[in-house]
This record gives structure tokens, C-alpha cells and sequence, in this order.
DNA sequence: CTAGAATTTCAGTAATTTCTGAAACTTCAG
DNA sequence: CTGAAGTTTCAGAAATTACTGAAATTCTAG
């Protein structure tokens, strides 16, 4: 392995914590390769400055592919397949959630619904299912939530994190508005008077 | 194994889908257990209800501490130690998301940060240090974000979930008011103007 | 204190996952 | 077509991780 100083460290770190994250060393360095790469690299590029061996990096390029973590190029006058990551890290994340989100969550969401559909449900399982439905309830309010925000623009949720707990007071002035023009309450219920003006402090 | 039908084909997933969440079978049917549990069960019962050896359930049992997923308890006249997961699916999911927090992005956060610091950068690192100041930004907007919105009660989270996108539109709102008061501006741009009687539409 | 119940540790074994080199397959220029 | 470059597959080796039973340790009622 023969790179620079920094983009080594970014390297082994993505290699170690591959681990923590459900991909094996290999995946790791090489997403970490490609990331901070300024050019599309070939596999061989990949196994020489890993020192990986050939089949090793296909497999590890075919798992990114099944992530769809990974452009695919082609060089002109070059038959090899160039592989990078794309350029916004908005985009890498928002493929990273949808990713986990169908292989972490749900195949339990459906093993859920389908115990909730169960009847005649008797003894010890009667308060397992009640349980199971708290815990389905709660996965489906957040992957409903976290599908939504997808769709936003990266301007837009930058806005909300930047925000963070402020939203919770923007909540309360709706519900003010709205009990002032005399329409449906949200759910949530209006904690304290707020001042409109004063929105932006803190 | 001896479980009632829906338990037990809970507990089988878990000890399936644990792979993919980074723990392994044992704790993942552990929890499981616990979760779906009316009362709470001293490691006896897990080893016997889950064919496990006594010693694979106290390694389980461990690794579930270190999470902070299972409360540990007394009863009068037993000196058994008893475990029982938290009753509300919400607490049990921020501790989740706070622990894989600490063990799976705030490593990443301070190798970035480190890596930052550093200067007299040259060659393929200048573009590398620029992708991983990206990165460093990206996740310490997200990490704040979750911090901010873990301190949140669980209702007021749950009114902004099932709000999912229509929260943006209320950014919107709080922009004009900002503007008609002549107040500075968020980080957003107004897209488009809103009608505040239509925040309920949808 | 002490006896024995409860729990943890640990070394060895089992099971799983990762990685490699060789062979098979695919693609395309000539 | 042909053959060589490029890629993937796959069986087995290497490395890692999970699990067990026995021994050690901790805890507490008496």
C-alpha cells in the first residue's frame, strides 16, 4: 500500500470500523479508496494500492454495486471498467439510509406484520403481540418519516438540522394558527405560548 | 426451545436480522426474549427457554449492559439477578441510536477532525482533505441534529414524524415571518409562498 | 467468617466469514 | 471467428468470531 499520508489513515480507519458498520475490511477501504480518490480507479488500480488480490476486489466492487454506492465509467480506448464514488455526500447518505433501511429494517417490519395479522393468539403471546405492535407502530411512523425526508433537497434538510430542536417551537406556532383560524389541531399539543418573534434566538 | 408460537418466531428473526445489526445471534434472540417478556427473567430462564449454556447467556447478557438496553432487577428472596428490557419503545430506540452513535460515527468524527487539523498537505491528500472535510461536515450537521432532537419528548417527536415533509413548508413560514418582521433570514430560501390556512392540507 | 449459590472468566473447540489463486467465463478488436 | 484482455466464480485455506464446559470468582444468608 503506497498512498498518501492522510488518504492512508482514511483508509485503515473505513477498514477497521468496516466492521461496526456490516462490511468486511475489504468493502471498507476500498469505498474509502474511491471516496477520497479525485479520479475513477480500475480494479487493479484498487488491488494495487490496497494490495488486495483480484478476486478479492471484484467481490468487494460487486458488494458496493449492491449498495449502489458506486458509479460505473468507462475510459475511452480502455476497456476496463472504472469504478467512483459519487460527488455528493448528500446523495452517498441518502443511499446509505434507503440501503440499511431495506436490509435492516424491513424484513422485520414485515415478519411484524405479518405476527400482528395472527388471531387467536393465545397465553404468553398475548402480550408479546401487543409488544410486537408497539414496536411495529413505531418502525413504520419512523421509515414513513425518514422515506418523506428523502425527498427532500439537500438545502432544505440542511435547514432542519440546523434548526434541530427549533422545529419543535415552529410545531407550537402552527398549532397556535391554527387554533387561531379555527382548524384542526396537530397532534401535538401547543406546550407553552411562544413568541413569534423571537424564533430565531439561541 | 420452548416459546409460545409468535414469541418464538420473534426471537428467531432477531437472532437472524442480528448479523446485519452488528451483534451477534445469542444477544440478538436475548433481547428479543426480554423484549417480548411479560415479567422480567433471570439467566436461567434465557438459557433454558433459548438452549444456550449458561456462560453464552451471561457473554449476552454483557453485551446488552454495555448498550444499556436491559434494566437489571431484584426480587425479594431471590438472589438471582432478573432482566428486563425497558417498557417504552422509544427510550429503547434513542439509547439505540445514541449507542450506535458512539461506536459507529463518533470514531469516524474524530479521525476526520484529526485529519483536518492537519497541514502542509500535498498532492492527492489536497483533493482527500477536501472530500473528508464533506464528510467531517455532513456528519457532525447529523450528529447535532440527532442530539438535539434525542432530548425531545416522545410525543412532540412523534407529531414532527407524521408530519414528515410538511415540516419544510413551516420553515417556509417561519422565513416570511422573518422577512415581514424584518427579522435576518434562516439558512433556507423561501421556495415558494405558502398559504398558512393550508399547513393542515394532506 | 463461611458455605454454597450465582455469576463470570477463560482456554479450547466449533462455526462462520473473509480472502486467495486457479479456472471459467465474457467481451470485443482485429 | 479467434484470441487475448478483462472479469467473475468457486473451492479450499486462513482468519476471525461465537460458543461451551470447567474452573475461578463474587456474593450473601446465616
Amino acid at each position: 500500500m503506497n498512498l498518501a499520508p492522510l488518504t492512508q489513515r482514511f483508509v485503515l480507519h473505513f477498514g477497521e470500523m468496516g466492521s461496526r458498520w456490516g462490511i468486511n475490511r475489504t468493502v471498507g477501504q476500498i469505498y474509502a479508496l474511491l471516496y477520497v480518490s479525485p479520479r475513477a480507479l480500475n480494479a487493479d488500480d484498487i488491488g494495487e494500492a490496497l494490495a488486495f488480490s483480484r478476486s478479492n476486489v471484484s467481490m468487494g466492487l460487486k458488494e458496493l454495486q449492491s449498495w449502489n454506492l458506486v458509479r460505473l465509467q468507462h475510459l475511452p480506448g480502455d476497456r476496463r471498467e472504472y469504478f467512483q464514488a459519487p460527488e455528493d455526500v448528500w446523495a452517498i447518505f441518502r443511499t446509505l439510509a434507503e440501503e440499511r433501511r431495506k436490509r435492516e429494517i424491513d424484513p422485520t417490519l414485515s415478519m411484524l406484520r405479518e405476527a400482528l395479522m395472527e388471531g387467536g393468539v393465545s397465553g404468553d403471546d398475548v402480550h408479546a403481540q401487543a409488544r410486537m405492535r408497539q414496536m411495529h407502530d413505531l418502525i413504520e411512523l419512523m421509515t414513513g418519516w425518514l422515506q418523506d425526508v428523502q425527498k427532500m433537497d439537500s438545502e432544505t434538510l440542511a435547514s432542519l438540522m440546523k434548526m434541530g430542536a427549533k422545529v419543535a417551537r415552529l410545531l407550537e406556532v402552527k398549532d397556535r394558527m391554527a387554533i387561531t383560524l379555527g382548524l384542526k389541531s396537530s397532534a401535538s399539543r401547543a406546550a407553552e405560548p411562544v413568541n413569534p418573534t423571537n424564533l430565531d434566538k439561541n
